[in-house]
DNA sequence: CGGATAGTTGACTGTTTAGTTACAGAACGG
DNA sequence: CCGTTCTGTAACTAAACAGTCAACTATCCG
């Protein structure tokens, strides 16, 4: 079965990389090669092109980084007023760490990369319109949940998704502009008074399990 | 004083156009040269640079159009809940003239390049988040106003007026992504949601004159 | 008119980039 | 251990691109 590689895998988190930390046209296919230490050969042994690799990689980060984290998250096992907070905190966390780890705020590399080729580019932006469209569903039924449950005001599920994942790809979008995660700090306490949560006469709470904070976002 | 010209002018036109329609990485310098039938030379001589166009041309933006727009849709004579209104509804019509001329959505050309020059290109970037700043008063302000007058429920008016920016922002982008401007129909409606419009027994209002939509975003 | 000022041009340079190819090497299966 | 299959590489082509320049042209003002 001839010879074994991943290269090919570190072609995709070469791009990936590198996409998030600068744009999507502003990195070329010798940058993408040199950080993954492959040569141009074996990168078009591999893909016919930049958006090939492209759609390749956000794939693979959806299916090994987002899904699973999104799973868990998202767990009936949590309450799912929790699940929502959980996310909305482990946004905050998220870009909190990358900040630490690479001295600025990355955002979503999905959404800034949607947002950037929308008008050109059909077979990346696809890829991109249909990875958010995988993290809505988590979103709604949460939401439903959490209208059946009470913790929730009644409403239309889908329309108080709509403007939650608005919301937060709003604020996301604007702390990678501002270069500060801080803006995303009151994001639990903005989304919950998006969603309307009933405020009763908080109980001490006997809540929920403790849920896995998101790491994607 | 010499021989006079718009080339600058066109050049800038030519710019904010391009970018819009594509990226600010996708476009070249020659894009914009042939844009605006202007030798490579003549944009040398006008500009250093497409990041130093690009600021002459976003600035230029918000001095001859989003401004004047800006100050006649949120004219104190309006009543502050429409102001609200009809910026959110103006949004929604200019995406639609946008599609029905271009054929396709393009969303806020200045929250795009943003958002796609965060992490380099600082002047770029930060004339842009410049101009998005400048935005956040004239919202601001009429939420204060609408809860001044008892349209809107009571709160900090800078919380709320950053929740409905995001929102907007995040749905812009949406639409952009979708290249569908339909997703923006209900803007005003979802606004007015999160704004939280006191529920008071309709009057008929007597209400204040027709805003002029803003064609801005 | 005539010079000074402001703008225009095309032809040029050098660099970066995408994409190709012929060949060398590595691993596996038999 | 040998042939097949898969992977890796350097050296290449052609095109696109940013940036420069000296010569040219138009317009204004005195």
């Amino acid at each position: 079965m001839g010879r074994v590689s991943d290269a090919n895998e570190r072609l995709m988190d070469a791009a990936l990389d590198l996409i998030w930390e600068e744009s999507y046209g502003a990195v070329t296919i010798e940058d993408i090669c040199n950080r993954a230490d492959v040569r141009k050969g074996s990168f078009y042994y591999f893909f016919d092109s930049k958006a090939e690799l492209a759609v390749a990689a956000l794939e693979r980060l959806w299916q090994q980084d987002w899904k699973p984290h999104m799973d868990a998250a998202f767990s009936p096992s949590v309450a799912p007023i929790d699940r929502l907070k959980n996310y909305l905190g482990g946004v905050y966390k998220r870009q909190l760490d990358i900040k630490a780890r690479k001295g600025k705020i990355l955002g979503c590399p999905v959404a800034s990369v949607g947002s950037e080729l929308s008008s050109c580019e059909t077979t990346v932006c696809s890829k991109t319109r249909e990875i958010i469209s995988r993290k809505r569903p988590y979103v709604e039924s949460a939401i439903r949940d959490a209208m059946a449950d009470g913790t929730l005001e009644p409403g239309d599920p889908a329309r108080r998704a709509t403007v939650l994942i608005s919301f937060l790809e709003g604020m996301v979008a604007r702390a990678r502009m501002m270069n500060d995660p801080e803006v995303l700090k009151d994001l639990p306490d903005l989304g919950m008074d998006i969603l309307r949560v009933r405020q009763t006469a908080a109980p001490a709470a006997p809540s929920s399990p403790p849920a896995p904070a998101v790491t994607a976002c």
